[in-house]
DNA sequence: ATGAAAGCGCTAACAC
DNA sequence: GTGTTAGCGCTTTCAT
């Protein structure tokens, strides 16, 4: 593959000379700029981004981490920081942690090693330690979704997830049940528990507890979208119809929650937004001095649709 | 950031020394590795990949272009291949392009750029010289569910498209179907037409030609599993009921489809599978010398469910 | 306006 | 066993 040196011997000219021409930088005689030019048209020479960014001490990539592609909610999140970052001229290096500790870890030192200049974090184990250790190393790092840390460094990009899940509890109170339960996040995820914690404070407003057995319950507010369909349907395979014998909410409204054939009654998260506003945060930080230190809160509204209504 | 002399002067030995020891290569005494790992440990050292790269002329890196993240066959499709290249010690840089050839030759770029060892593309438009500029630059591919392409070279990971469609329109025809139409993609997706042409061709074979407009046909078979979703959403609420009015076929076997309140009937088909065979096989012809040359055709089963029976 | 030379952080011969 | 010396392909002063 061609190198810059051999452009300049091609054009007969000096390194610096044609490495000017490709920053567009300084100025450049007509005649030369041209000779330099065919040179890399008819050799197809494309810069070394390696060396450019060895020589430059940055990247210009930023990591990304997340718990599962495979949840809508995280892909979309995907495609946000990546639109954020292609704008930029960054790239994106994935990492699909499956909330496992060892997964994080090993994808945060591969983070530091290349030298990414920020990282995105859509998701994380209970008790990570994946926050810190890029921190410590000097990485922006931006918390999406995922809610507080004892770490005052990281950005955050987040639902406001009190006011959600009030107007859940409000919405199903209102329609009158009072036998509500929480459906858990199967990963140990860091947000899960959050979530959790506002719906049983918004129950506990209202002189309420969280009914631990399914079956008892006539709600059911699940961690998110995705758990939400897997009540559906395994209720529905057992008998219990939704929303006649039990009321579901989800969390995301995900592209499906709004399919004729479910209609999920769901809190919105505009997961893409999430994903281009920390990229694009992230790679700010990471331009400037270190770190984020900014926190976004989104608007996360109640979508009510057909998975709930008042207990039979 | 501690570099490796630094890490050399602190424990009192030579750069080589050091780079002994970080790669367990060479014999290093006893004492003067505890030394160098200790001044690792205390410094919190980590080897520059980017440094490595440019050296090793390699830079440990695969590309990954998807139309769609959003679509979960995409995503299934990137957990695979991720987890081929993770586990090679290989990060995986994903592009998203949409199937928009500016899109797609600014990722190709990019890659080529950042001296990737290779790419998966999992889709791209239909006339996308994506591939040929990869190729061209020696940057070894593989295409993963995309069909032919008038190029020898990339390597291929595909569904057995022809067997899979002469099964569903087999499905539909002794359910006794004849008015049959195809809903294709809405991207100019590259596979979209392979699909197409092969469900006409199995009709061809029964004497039938598809049918256009979707409002006289007694069942649609779909591009992919998102389609078929659309469609059944669309349809039902125009009111014609799937699939007591319309029958309809999905292609993927996304997990959504067989929901309780979806089970859609479908072709079934590995997007993890296909992903990481992908992945693995692209990094060993990256190891190797250039070109992959390889095709792997994976089953893919007509999974019958719920939104097919006989037209009424 | 152009070129020479040093250096980014590492690895790889090759001495010692 | 350990150190010295060149690069890897670029950018960047600093001369000219």
């Amino acid at each position: 593959m061609a190198r810059l040196v051999d452009i300049a011997e091609r054009a007969g000219v000096s390194k610096s000379t044609v490495s000017n021409v490709i920053r567009g930088s300084a100025l450049v005689a007509e005649e030369t700029r041209r000779k330099v030019e065919r040179a890399i048209a008819e050799t197809g020479y494309r810069p070394n981004a390696i060396a450019r960014s060895l020589q430059a001490r940055s990247s210009n990539a930023i990591g990304l981490v997340v718990p599962d592609l495979t949840n809508p909610f995280f892909a979309q999140l995907a495609v946000g920081v990546e639109r954020a970052a292609g704008a930029l001229g960054f790239a994106v290096l994935t990492a699909h942690t499956e909330c496992a500790a060892e997964t994080e870890n090993a994808a945060a030192l591969a983070f530091i090693d290349r030298r990414v200049d920020g990282v995105v974090i859509g998701g994380l184990s209970l008790g990570a330690l994946l926050p810190k250790l890029l921190l410590d190393h000097g990485v922006p790092v931006v918390l999406v979704g995922a809610g507080e840390i004892d770490d005052a460094r990281p950005g955050v990009v987040d639902h406001d997830t009190d006011a959600a899940m009030e107007a859940v509890v409000r919405h199903l109170h209102d329609l009158g049940h009072r036998r509500i339960g929480f459906l858990a996040h199967a990963l140990r995820e860091h947000a899960g528990e959050r979530r959790r914690l506002a719906f049983e404070a918004a129950l506990a407003r209202r002189g309420l507890r969280p009914v631990s057995t399914e079956a008892t319950a006539t709600a059911l507010v699940a961690h998110d979208d995705l758990h939400a369909l897997a009540a559906m349907d395994r209720l529905e395979r057992a008998g219990r119809l939704v929303p006649d014998d039990v009321s579901i909410v989800g969390f995301d409204d995900l592209p499906l929650a709004s399919h004729q054939r479910i209609q999920l009654t769901t809190v919105r998260a505009d997961a893409a937004a999430m994903g281009h506003r920390a990229g694009a945060m992230v790679i700010t930080a990471a331009s400037r001095g270190r770190p984020v230190a900014e926190r976004e809160i989104m608007p996360s509204p109640l979508v009510i649709r057909a998975t709930t209504r008042a207990p039979g």
